[in-house]
DNA sequence: CTGTTAGCGCATTCAT
DNA sequence: ATGAATGCGCTAACAG
């Protein structure tokens, strides 16, 4: 690069300011003390000469790059965006600025971002969700400050924000089986799912705990699987009906399995609430605008992605804090109805 | 920093490969001609060592940062979040990366997150929406390749991605008149709203533009006011049915007022598409989903992201190409229905 | 507390 | 075509 005049140096701001340039980096970046009179001179060279430091040099010398990788798997995805907005909250104000890549649920799309997101230096990394094998997690944590999110890795434990997902399960189904509903269908995803596998088997594990303390057995004809979207609710409440088992209601592992489930309802002419009860886990914001509301589990994505920015921060100043579990919470609204 | 022996530098592969520390750079960015038999020796031993090139120390030394900034302002929302799926898209397979920062409709941070974007020396700028005023844009844009997403400016023509609004609002208004609909209700923002301004009013000038043709007045009884919002829809089918003055279909500027004006239908026991036609624009996800599916205009937020980024990265190779206009599409579904 | 010196890792002259 | 030298802008170790 041709060095044209117009870009300021450090060294611009230590000659106007008659200090060496070292003192300038001192005060910008409070590394040492500086006398009061030489710090408000520099001060007053930066802002008038509206300096702005080169960060790559900063990075080059430091070896920071005040930067934190996310990796997530779903952009668009109203739960991940969630997260991400969360994040990148968490890191406002502080000097710390996120770099995002997608994933896209592809191991080897995840795998070349997290090489990218390494390039960068980044000096953390938040993953969220996402299949790299805990093996491979466990090395990057212990070379790099790591946080997981919306994942429960039982190797990792201090490293993890997740969701009790088996308590929301548990809840969920309590509410219907209060509102006097015994015959409750759930539309899960296969045991073999290879995605998020272990948050949509907790909230079914909740799911039987909470059938097994009524008293009730679980039926296997009361359970089917999907693969998390819209399109395989519709899917699966065909599935379903298909069986003839009777039921009352349906508790959905995720919202957008809820939707497709609402609108297969729809198709056959059965009415919800009044006919079978809905209830879904995400609390996406169309949730409240079907017709009628759904009601659902919120997972709180945004303070998720808040905590992880936050505990990030605090590990990379070492002031190791361990990570959290969040709970969900019943969001009711009315697509369930008092049942008999 | 340290220099912790971990980090190999081109020096390390030059010595492997038997050449100077320039020649490696000369092959790895393919700026100079090198003989076959010293790029296939350097090659080799970037491969053997895996060796992986500072960015920093690239960047520094060739003032480029190989990076895109891309400023949203609403990050978690399906339409602007498919932009930037699109820009992610259409970056992959290139040496950029995008750096993503929210300004959220605040002018105040949008400002600051546009002076982080070029303090991180972008070599490009993507705005998506905002309210920076013209003149800063301009400025701008004389200083760096600069690309405007879904915001129609009349001094920057070549730099604007957008939609045609107007005739997308056209069509949504004409589909509903082709039904036999006569009294058709819009739901607009106010004159004075300050976002997104010319998108929503050029609908509207669409809107009025096909009752024109049809030879209908707009009766500005049928014109009600939200700010994009679901929450906003719902107030607007309230504020419509307290006039008095009878409509058989609705056509909402946005989906998402679209969802909203179909809760407060439901709450009034008035059927959609049987008693009143909706119609919306965006085609959110969940539009696909709602029960009746709702009829849309689809946005092509995906193609404008990744048209954004092609043109974005000819600019910065000079390949100077014009921006371009998109047109929305018509989704036919469930709730329009045939007027008398 | 502060100035001087020496890199950080790479790209790019300039010679050859 | 290629190696040596120089500098990108900044931080950090070293003296004082």
């Amino acid at each position: 690069m041709v060095n044209n005049k117009e870009t300021l140096t450090i060294a611009d701001i230590a000659h106007k300011a008659h200090v060496s340039p070292s003192t300038v980096s001192r005060v910008l970046r409070g590394s040492a003390g500086v006398v009061d009179a030489k710090r408000e001179a520099v001060m007053q060279a930066v802002r008038e000469l509206n300096y702005r430091p080169n960060i790559f040099a900063q990075s080059l010398a430091s070896g920071q790059s005040m930067t934190i990788g996310v990796l997530t798997q779903n952009f668009g995805s109203p739960f991940y965006d969630g997260i991400l907005q969360g994040i990148l909250q968490g890191l406002e104000d502080t000097d710390y600025w996120p770099i995002f890549a997608d994933g896209r649920w592809q191991t080897d799309l995840e795998q070349r971002a997290l090489e990218n997101l390494r390039d960068r230096q980044v000096d953390g990394l938040i993953l969220i969700g996402g299949e790299l094998p805990e093996t491979t997690l466990q090395a990057i944590a212990a070379s790099l400050p790591l946080i997981i999110v919306a994942r429960d890795l039982a190797t990792l434990p201090d490293q993890c924000i997740s969701l009790d997902n088996e308590k929301g399960g548990y809840q969920a189904t309590r509410y219907l089986l209060e509102m006097g509903h015994r015959d409750i269908a759930h539309i899960t995803v296969p045991a073999t799912y290879h995605r998020i596998v272990n948050d949509v088997h907790e909230r079914r594990m909740g799911y039987k705990q909470a059938l097994h303390e009524a008293g009730i057995e679980p039926d296997p004809r009361l359970l089917v699987e999907g693969n998390l979207l819209q399109q395989s609710g519709v899917l699966a409440v065909e599935t379903l009906l298909g069986r003839g088992r009777p039921f009352s209601a349906i508790f959905a592992a995720n919202d957008q399995m809820a939707f497709g489930a609402r609108l297969a309802l729809y198709r056959r002419g059965i009415r919800v609430p009044d006919d079978v009860s809905l209830i879904g886990f995400d609390d996406e914001t169309s949730a409240a605008y079907m017709v009628p509301p759904l009601t659902t589990m919120r997972q709180p994505a945004n303070a998720m992605g808040c905590a992880a920015a936050k505990v990030i921060l605090d590990m990379i100043n070492d002031k190791s804090v361990g990570a959290m579990k969040f709970a969900a919470e019943l969001i009711v609204r009315e697509s369930v109805r008092r049942y008999r």
